[in-house]
DNA sequence: CCTCTATGGCGAA
DNA sequence: TCGCCCTAGAGGC
């Protein structure tokens, strides 16, 4: 593989696995690692707007010019990919992966993921149940889409404190959440709109509903029609329909 | 077409 | 607590 960073910010990174085979992706949460034969590892973590772009190398011609700043790039016998705007792009160990994936909570995408530990601290804390779910330590992998509209679809209020959801709530969520995540995955996209709510289209349609509450703020729910809210939780934009959800 | 916003998290202050 | 990253989809016109 050969790697370089075109944008100049991980020059030196690129240089410690440039020209080494790769050999596996793998994931936990929101964090990717690339393994290189010899040992090191590749971390990354798109944060907000990172994104990895991929073209099919052109036979017998160089690779094209870099469109943008391309913090990575990567380049095999048959396809290429650029990394643009990530929030981690750094080269680590085996024991410095191992110190990412220790601070993180199971990842539902995963097959050994078990939610046990998550709903330990779920159900011992104070803290509102919208704020818990985005906590990667508790349990690694949701973003502000799936929080908003899993607790939609489980009639959850966010501000409820962790320690007032039932274990039977929180085995329904983690059972949805897995297969949510899952469609994700496999569509590339988020679908969490039931056909009975699309009102007409299926969600995954262009142009058709995506969503329940999230970016919603202000619009009527698509179920009993209350004005859906919005408020910062922690830093980050939170919905609800507070008729739907207690 | 143009403008706004944010599917996050780090590090400086 | 704030700035940064500096892309790309969503939404308005």
């Amino acid at each position: 593989m050969t790697v370089s960073s075109p944008q100049g910010r991980f020059v030196d990174g690129a240089a410690g696995v440039d020209g080494r085979v790769f050999k596996r992706a793998s994931a936990w949460g929101k964090h990717l690692f690339h393994e290189y034969a010899g040992g090191p590892i590749v971390h990354v973590h798109l944060g907000l707007y990172g994104t990895f772009t991929e073209w099919a190398v052109p036979p017998q011609q160089p690779p094209p010019p870099p469109v943008g700043q391309v913090r990575m790039r990567m380049v095999g016998a048959e396809y290429g990919t650029d990394l643009r705007g990530p929030t981690i792009c750094e080269v680590i160990d085996e024991a410095q992966v191992a110190d990412v994936v220790a601070k993180l909570g199971p990842d539902p995408l995963r097959r050994d993921a078990d939610p046990v530990p998550a709903w330990a601290r779920i159900s011992k804390s104070r803290r509102p149940i919208g704020a818990l779910l985005m906590d990667q330590a508790v349990i690694a992998g949701i973003g502000n889409v799936y929080r908003n509209e899993l607790l939609y679809r489980h009639h959850i209020d966010p501000y409820r404190p962790g320690l007032m959801v039932s274990a039977d709530e929180f085995d329904a969520m983690w059972t949805d959440l897995v297969a949510l995540m899952q469609v994700g995955l496999r569509r590339g996209k988020i679908i969490v709109v039931r056909p009975e709510h699309d009102l007409g289209a299926p969600s995954y349609a262009p142009g058709r509903p995506r969503t329940y509450v999230y970016r919603r703020a202000g619009d009527p729910c698509r179920v009993c029609g209350t004005t859906i809210r919005t408020a910062e939780l922690e830093g980050r934009n939170v919905f609800w329909c507070p008729q739907c959800q207690t």
